[in-house]
RNA sequence: GCCCUGGUAGUGUAGUGGCCCAUCAUGUGGCCCUGUCGAGGCUGCGACUCGGGUUCAAAUCCCGGCCGGGGCGCCA
């Protein structure tokens, strides 16, 4: 007999002979009378065991099982409204797949609950819970949404590498990989590449891939391993074009999984915000000046740090009623080793750089980037950036490279953010910072 | 990198010099119970991060190591 799902056994006929298998959530033995609640993938489907009809030695040895072990059942569905799904199994026959060990380091459906050192320690377990799923299948929707955006608008799905010779920014976050003879990286962002493409007239790509930044972060909103969403596109009139794309996208994956994960999302209690188009756009001046109106204080020179993006976000839902702004026309000084960055042509000191803020977290940085040649070199040269170091990169300008740009999202952020998960690692299924290499 | 903070049963905690061979919950073992679903009742099991020091006395105070957590810088 094949086995089915605790959801298909709902269609079965009462008194219908299935299979089902799952993980042995626990065991209500009442004298007489036990319970066992068996967890598959879909749900969690109630088994009857009686006394008098199984006999007392199997009796005991069924709800003896160890709790988190794997059970095959045989047996007839029987309606009955005492359990959620509307059923119960009388099983014939009760197999165990693998029985599990005790004690379990981590309760599955313990009322105490662990921190999230021991939770990650023992990841295969706390994935065990529904909510814990539940945030990942959330996840799958969202990914599912861009890269169905991405294609209606003719966007390439590209891969780039991520054992690299140069990074994008400076050299000081790179991690180190031996390479044959070689010293290389992995790479801190897809960005060079992305832009090489522009030059080979792809036009519009993305990629879903995995960044490394070897940056002493300890905080709830960092990894050193996260998977960043870039795209890139040519033939653009300013950094308008790139904010427009990118609100449309983040609508339409919003929407996709609202429309596709509205159970999930309902049983972890999230309200999701579609955002509007336009998304508000606040330039980085203007931050200031809000901030300042705010009250904000600062020891030296008016900038934008954690607490003033957290002040900012307020300002925005509470004055607009919306989770996203734009700040926009980032300060040169600020993106000074952004090398690639273009700045404004009416006032250099001003780039055309942007983020998008969700629910006063930086999401998505982006802007226009520097096509010429010339003007590259310069920037680079004001950094001290060696031609030599990127000589693969620039020789794609040299040749014809159109006007682009494009941005990069922390897809576990956002997760993050989406959820209202209290710390980034909740959105990754097995993380990596400063402190954990393992699991 | 800087600042703050913590490490007590499998898990989560109480205890800040003697009342502690350490509290409670959860878990786990045994017994009872035929409709449980945070089941219930009775009963047992299980721990002070490591090293040094102070003291008549250290889970508790001091120093160092190891391992965590949070904040900031920064960033996706």
């Amino acid at each position: 007999m094949k086995r089915i799902h605790s959801t298909d056994a709902v269609n079965l006929e009462d008194g219908e002979k299935c299979k089902l298998a799952g993980w042995l959530q626990e065991v209500k033995n009442l004298g007489g009378i036990a319970f066992l609640k068996v967890r598959d993938r879909e749900d969690v489907f109630q088994v009857v065991l009686v006394k008098k009809e199984t006999g007392e030695d199997e009796f005991e040895d069924i709800v003896n099982i160890p709790r988190e072990s794997v059970i095959e059942i045989e047996g007839k569905k029987t309606d009955t409204d005492q359990t959620d799904l509307g059923y119960e199994v009388h099983p014939i026959s009760i197999k165990v797949v693998c029985e599990a060990e005790k004690p379990l380091p981590l309760g599955v459906v313990d009322k105490v609950d662990a921190e999230l050192p021991t939770r990650l320690d023992n990841r295969f377990l706390d994935l065990r819970k529904k909510d814990k799923r539940n945030i990942f299948e959330l996840r799958n929707l969202l990914i599912e949404g861009m890269r169905d955006f991405f294609s209606q608008e003719g966007f390439l799905e590209v891969s780039t590498p991520k054992v690299v010779a140069a990074g994008a920014e400076g050299g000081a976050t790179l991690f180190d990989v031996d390479y044959y003879e070689e010293k290389a990286h992995l790479a801190q962002s897809p960005q060079l590449f992305k832009q090489i493409l522009m030059s080979a007239g792809f036009e519009r790509v993305y990629e879903i891939a995995p960044a490394y930044r070897a940056e002493d972060f300890d905080t709830i909103r960092h990894t050193s391993e996260f998977i960043s969403v870039d795209f890139e596109m040519s033939f653009i009139d300013g950094s308008e074009d790139i904010m427009d794309m990118t609100s449309y996208m983040v609508s339409h994956t919003l929407s996709h999984v609202k429309e596709h994960g509205n159970k999930q999302l309902e049983e972890l209690d999230v309200e999701l915000e579609v955002p509007e188009h336009p998304i508000k756009k606040i330039t980085h001046r203007g931050c200031i000046e809000i901030l300042q109106d705010l009250g904000k204080e600062w020891e030296d020179r008016p900038e934008i740090d954690t607490e003033a993006e957290k002040m900012l976000g307020d300002y925005v839902k509470e004055n607009h009623d919306t989770d996203f702004f734009y700040i926009t026309e980032f300060p040169t000084r600020l993106k000074e080793s952004t090398f690639y960055a273009m700045r404004k042509e009416y006032d250099p000191s001003l780039t055309t750089y942007f983020d998008l803020e969700y629910k006063g977290q930086e999401l998505v940085s982006g802007g226009q980037r520097e096509h010429r040649y010339d003007v590259l070199i310069k920037q680079m040269d004001e950094i001290g950036l060696e031609e030599e170091d990127f000589e693969d990169y620039l020789k794609a300008f040299k040749y014809g490279m159109p006007t682009h740009g494009g941005i990069g999202l922390g897809l576990d952020r956002f997760v993050q953010q989406m959820l209202d998960l209290s710390n980034i690692r909740e959105a990754i299924l097995f993380p990596r910072d400063t402190s954990r290499l393992r699991p």
